[in-house]
DNA sequence: ATGGTGGCCTTGCCA
């Protein structure tokens, strides 16, 4: 089983090179993050032609989180059952595929430190953990995917001393990060990859940031411990990167073999 | 060189 996780920026933007990365790397599930889309708009019936059904949380010009699926998307949901009033943004949406409860979510950016929109993201996180709590369990077989906008590490960002009193690093965010994974969700990459530094996912369109490989690990797969266990390579498409119109984030593909 | 890009539509705001 093949899952992948894709934050494509504007999929109207995107359509053609997320039609041509699903054609070669032929996930069996696919989560994508800022569709930038309505709901009517999303195209369903173009990934029916490559084998997909796909189901979208949309609102139209930010946000939007969908999955697409080859191996079943069943008991989909939105947002947070968590008791408290509906996030007004289209931000996570949940299936089950293949028996693998999957989200894929777009945590706020948090714009600035003490801004309300940085408050916004925090509680966003504790949300997230609480969700997990009162709806799943860490012996399941599930994995939130996504763009979390966190870097967990000094390592997962170029250069950690231009990042002083800004957001993606700072100890609350890291803080709630660490929050989700203790409910028991395996940073699955990291775990892959212990000793490496300057794997991002994530690069600014400006001031050539690719080229000079300022780079961001801010998108994740966190499955839970068992299924991290099935886990048989995970990797970034970094070349997804480069060339026309791309996203400025990379896709991130994980295979798991269950027995 | 004190800005750089890209996407959306509210031609400013967001990332």
């Amino acid at each position: 089983m093949r899952i992948a996780t894709w934050n494509v920026n504007s999929l109207k933007a995107r359509m053609p090179r997320v039609v041509d990365w699903v054609t070669r790397f032929n996930p069996s599930v696919l989560c994508i993050q800022e569709t930038k889309m309505a709901s009517d708009a999303f195209p369903h019936s173009d990934f029916e032609e490559l084998g997909y059904e796909s189901v979208h949380n949309g609102e139209g010009r930010w946000n939007g989180v969908a999955i697409l699926s080859k191996v079943g998307l069943d008991d989909v949901s939105h947002g947070f059952n968590d008791g408290k009033p509906d996030d007004p943004d289209a931000r996570i949406i949940w299936a089950t595929c293949n028996g693998v409860r999957i989200a894929s979510a777009y945590i706020p950016n948090g714009r600035e430190v003490g801004h309300d929109h940085y408050h916004y993201k925090l509680e966003w996180l504790s949300r997230l953990r609480s969700h997990l709590e009162l709806n799943n369990d860490p012996s399941e077989n599930l994995a939130v995917l996504g763009d979390f906008n966190v870097a967990p590490e000094d390592r997962d960002v170029w250069d950690i001393k231009s990042f002083n009193g800004a957001t993606h690093v700072s100890k609350p965010e890291r803080d709630a990060f660490y929050e989700i994974l203790d409910w028991g969700l395996v940073d699955s990459l990291r775990y892959q990859c212990p000793g490496e530094a300057g794997v991002y996912t994530f690069w600014d369109y400006r001031q050539g940031s690719f080229y000079k490989k300022m780079g961001m690990r801010i998108d994740f797969i966190l499955p839970t411990v068992p299924m991290n266990e099935a886990m048989e390579i995970i990797v970034v498409d970094r070349n997804a990167r480069k060339g026309e119109k791309p996203s400025d984030h990379a896709p991130v593909v994980a295979d798991f073999s269950f027995s």
